[in-house]
DNA sequence: CCATGAATTGTTAGCGCTCACAATGACCTC
DNA sequence: GAGGTCATTGTGAGCGCTAACAATTCATGG
């Protein structure tokens, strides 16, 4: 590990290695690559080198020479949130799997012009492909207007859109929540949304109906939040005054409502479960010590983000994509103490 | 933008756009690097050229010319955790902000083979500069024991180590909450720490004792968590037992954990804070919602971010460091329900 | 009307690597 | 021992861009 003799300035060269090692540039970069017809003390010759002036290959000209980056783009936002930080950890570790290094760019908010900025960015950055966490429909939208000389999957974007997509089944997923409330003798299931422009929320809101509808109940209205435990917080408030007028359970839309409506109900002097059930969505690793722990529906994001990159690697080697060009993911119903059997 | 009439095999080069706009490519060259002394005419031709072909800048070669590739390299762990998501965006959005790209690596965990892999890896994708997110001990001797052709900044190691660093002052944190304590009537505080070979719970540990100790209190004996909400769960069930017997409040060294010691609490009969005072440490945005809301310690995690980078880019251009290469940043304290003035 | 210098454009070399192909030599086969 | 084969190594030509310098154009003043 000793310093080499070259110029303090500039880093060794494919070529220094070979001069050290008495041998062409191209038989180092045999060495390098793994090249069978290498004679082994040729080899070793040239790894001593390597070892002896620190040389590491550089990558610009070796993705120049090959015209491959070997680098995978992501753009998403809201990366502090659990599904999103989770997402964002698979994809990486799939992509890595697969020999990619991921750049990522993360935005405080998805509107045309910023993931146009994020495209370019990435594209400036040579990046092969991108994968779109575009969960609100604008994204989506943006995501089909906008030109981009790689593939993009989309993750998120609820089921019926035009681009290749990986996505978590919304609405089964709420229909195991509506469904787990209706079997444990609950009349009807009330439902706090998110916000009406995400994807996600709209397919929630679409499989609770849809269950409710297919049992033969009138579903009551459906209130709205952002996902954070504030807007739950308020929902809770409202949602405390229909006790006793009908109100026995509510579905939310995500683990972190839910937890604002958890403390609403608390303070208003209604007992869950006894007085309201609750299932949340997500399943934060909080959830479970919530009070009282929350039943929810899991998503595998490791699954979305190994089907995500197969994807999106298929769609860079033009291979015909292995299966279909939209995936989706089966969610699974965790049943804990916040929703309970209910003897009206 | 409409097709071009290249080969749809290549995408255009420079030189395709040149002989289009009848210029030469170092022209085009000009236009793109906004160079002063090109005719106003002379540059329109030029983009609308580029326009009409749908031209991007080839990264890989404009990298090998220049010996820039402009993106930074993110080692991290535990990234779908609030702080070290926080911190993840805050990097990533500071990086932006200078122009660079942020190519991360997400371990699960931090061994010296693992971090040497990623830093491999790193550097094989080109990053000018490692932003190291090292929590724990055995991370930071690995650091400096890797030799790496590219500067590296340590963030989260705690105080003292000979690597560039930055950092929340933690021991503050711990004592800004233990003071607290302290100061609303209790005799004492207890301490749910974090795993043993974390710098953060080290200091948190270390900041909390010294604090006691300057009160004049013999510090007890401290619980160890691993962060997660169940390991709170458990160390709670054993602090109940403590109650009635000098326990009356505890300083738990994150906010999950706080979470598991509140359930523990309330399932033991045990009132906070009528009983027992908790206070936790981060600030995850559902603390504000526990049953009690939660008094905590709040980091800057944006801060962090745009410190790290700005004394990371310093080390990149050779500059010395403005400032110094130790950078701590301070915590603030929110007091909410969770801590009562207490009256033995 | 030409020298003068500034503005504008073109030309030539790399940047450090891989690919395609050529060259060398060792080893067989008949 | 000629011809062929295989393993091993070397040579040359780019990949697409920027940097340095050369060349050209143009306006201006004496």
């Amino acid at each position: 590990m000793t310093e080499s003799n070259h110029s303090p300035l500039r880093p060794p060269t494919m070529a220094d290695v070979a001069r050290q090692a008495g041998v062409s540039h191209q038989t180092v970069s045999r060495v390098l690559g793994d090249h069978p017809n290498v004679r082994i003390e040729t080899r070793a010759k040239v790894l001593h080198a390597i070892e002896e002036m620190g040389y590491r290959r550089n990558s610009s000209a070796r993705a120049l020479a090959t015209r491959r980056t070997l680098t995978l783009g992501v753009v998403a936002s809201n990366t502090t949130l659990y599904g999103p930080a989770s997402t964002l950890f698979a994809l990486e570790d799939a992509a890595r799997a697969e020999g990619y290094l991921v750049s990522t760019v993360s935005l405080r908010e998805l509107t045309v012009e910023t993931l146009s900025e994020a495209l370019d960015r990435l594209s400036e950055g040579g990046v092969e492909g991108v994968i779109a966490l575009a969960p609100q429909r604008s994204a989506v939208e943006a995501l089909t207007e906008l030109r981009h000389p790689f593939p993009v999957v989309a993750v998120g974007t609820g089921s019926g859109v035009e681009i290749p997509s990986v996505n978590v089944d919304q609405r089964l997923g709420a229909e195991l929540a509506t469904n787990h409330l209706l079997a444990m003798g609950h009349r009807t299931v009330w439902h706090l949304a998110g916000p009406e422009d995400w994807h996600e929320a709209a397919d929630r809101v679409d499989g609770w109906r849809a269950t409710l509808e297919a049992a033969g109940v009138e579903p009551p209205a459906p209130l709205r939040g952002d996902w954070s435990p504030l807007s739950g917080y308020r929902a809770g408030q409202e949602l405390a005054g229909w006790v006793g007028r009908g109100l026995t359970a509510v579905f939310v839309a995500n683990d972190q409502m839910a937890l604002g409506v958890l403390r609403a109900l608390r303070e208003a002097g209604v007992r869950t479960p006894q007085d309201v059930a609750v299932v949340g969505f997500d399943d934060i690793p909080e959830s479970e010590f919530f009070a009282p722990p929350l039943t929810t529906v899991r998503q595998d994001f490791s699954a979305v983000g190994t089907r995500s990159i197969a994807l999106l690697l298929d769609l860079i080697e033009g291979r015909t994509p292995s299966g279909t060009s939209r995936v989706a993911i089966e969610p699974q119903l965790l049943v804990r103490a916040s929703t309970f059997p209910y003897h009206p």
